[in-house]
DNA sequence: AACGCTTACAACCGCAGAAAC
DNA sequence: CGTTTCTGCGGTTGTAAGCGT
């Protein structure tokens, strides 16, 4: 795994290249212990690491922050992941930031190997239940792209990578049939500029609030999503068009894994926090929130491919497949649906170094119970923390009883249209 | 056992935006 | 207000380990 382990010429000296040793990493963890993270580049003057600021910042961030998740992924980050990047595309950080203890490099990583491995396979790379959540989703006319006034960001510009994909057998065909027999208007000039595609399923959205002010007698989201920006879910829990504004805070950068809580809980906008069931309202202390052991995987297989059980996670995501087809069912073209679990591995590989971290902190490897350098400088007061890692589980299961609440039929309808 | 291919992962690079000067 | 520095992001590359032949 070794780089060449040259060095190049910095300021003080051959800057090291390469492998980071259990030496270096110590010196930067005691390093960030007394001062907090950043200011990267001070740590080489401070504690005589060859290593630039940035090879400094990435270790830290990649490997040796608190909070990290270390291992495979779960079923459920994996859907997520395809979630998000169905929403977003190539946005890692922001992907990562509803992950806790996820890092950007570690889901691109994930992902690059997925997509080499599907295109060379011929496959998909998003499962249809998985481009179905987001199609609906956008269909409910939020933008996601927005800005804090509402304009399209510069992300806004770029085409929505899901539903666009003329390549992809799953995208949405071109028109989708109404109820009414036609697309509501749009609230969203740049939805109506830049997805045509959308405002072709916004008379989706009636549909959405009759059926389910038939189908959900009760609320599917709990009391709190319905005080707050999920407020506008209408009756039953579907957004309706009185959407709550976009967060309307410029975003500011994050590092990766961390997100602006104070607003939507993720910098990403009203469209990926339904997507993941996200709520709109700050939570306790948001962002000290401490990664929980990976909730137990129950995940239902095909009978005749069963495959060995990821031992990784465990979960709460029984459910996680509950209304869509079963993995290795493709309930568009009757072949054989490689999605997601089929395709996870288990873990073969350790990193070398791992070890030697885990000893650092004085902790196994994995979820690490969440004590944080909180002081900086040795003062008192709160650093910036890690990497907030909320856990969406509980929302995540929400959206996916949302979902489940979308009536096959029509959505069949409309794919097959 | 040797070889080649694939996978997983760590780390580097270039670029861009924000902040500091 | 221009320049420099810092920081973060996304793309890419290199390599060890696993696996099949």
């Amino acid at each position: 795994m070794a780089r060449s382990g040259g060095g190049v010429e910095g300021g003080g000296g051959v800057l090291k290249k390469g492998p980071w040793t259990q030496a270096e990493d110590k010196l930067l963890v005691d390093h960030v212990r007394r001062h907090g993270e950043g200011n990267w580049n001070a740590v080489r003057r401070e504690t005589g690491l060859q290593r630039c600021g940035k090879s400094c910042r990435l270790r830290w961030a990649n490997h040796l922050r608190p909070n990290l998740r270390k291992g495979p992924f779960s079923p459920e980050e994996e859907r997520q992941i395809l979630r998000l990047h169905g929403l977003i595309g190539n946005k890692w950080a922001r992907i990562s930031s509803h992950l806790p203890g996820r890092t950007d490099n570690e889901i691109k990583n994930y992902w690059n190997t997925r997509l080499k491995r599907r295109q060379r396979a011929g496959l998909p790379l998003y499962p249809p239940d998985i481009e179905r959540e987001i199609a609906l989703l956008r269909a409910q006319n939020v933008n996601p792209f927005a800005d804090a006034d509402g304009n399209a960001s510069a992300n806004g510009s770029l085409p929505p990578p899901l539903l666009y994909d003329a390549s992809n057998p799953f995208a949405l065909p071109p028109t989708v049939p109404s109820p009414s027999g036609s697309a509501s208007a749009s609230h969203s000039p740049l939805i109506n500029q830049n997805y045509p595609l959308l405002n072709q399923m916004q008379g989706m959205q009636q549909v959405f609030h009759h059926l389910a002010s038939q189908q959900s007698p009760q609320p599917v989201f709990h009391q709190h999503h319905q005080d707050s920006g999920a407020a506008a879910l209408g009756h039953g829990g579907f957004v309706s068009s009185g959407l709550p504004p976009l967060p309307t805070r410029p975003q500011a950068e994050l590092p990766s894994n961390q997100f602006d809580t104070s607003s939507s809980g993720s910098g990403g906008g009203l469209l990926e926090s339904l997507l993941l069931g996200d709520d709109h309202l700050p939570r306790h202390n948001p962002s000290m929130v401490k990664v929980s052991s990976m909730p137990a995987l129950s995940y239902r297989e095909p009978v005749s491919s069963r495959l060995p059980l990821p031992v990784h996670g465990a979960g709460s995501d029984s459910d996680d497949t509950s209304h869509c087809c079963l993995p290795g069912e493709d309930m568009h073209h009757g072949a054989t649906w490689n999605f997601t679990f089929e395709d996870v591995k288990p873990m073969k590989r350790r990193t070398p170094s791992e070890a030697g971290i885990s000893d650092m902190f004085g902790v196994a490897p994995g979820p690490v119970p969440g004590e944080w350098f909180s002081t900086c400088g040795g003062s008192t007061a709160p650093s910036p923390g890690p990497s907030s890692a909320v856990t969406d589980d509980e929302f995540s299961l929400e959206m996916q009883q949302f979902m489940s609440l979308l009536p096959l039929s029509i959505d069949e309808h409309s794919w097959n249209a």
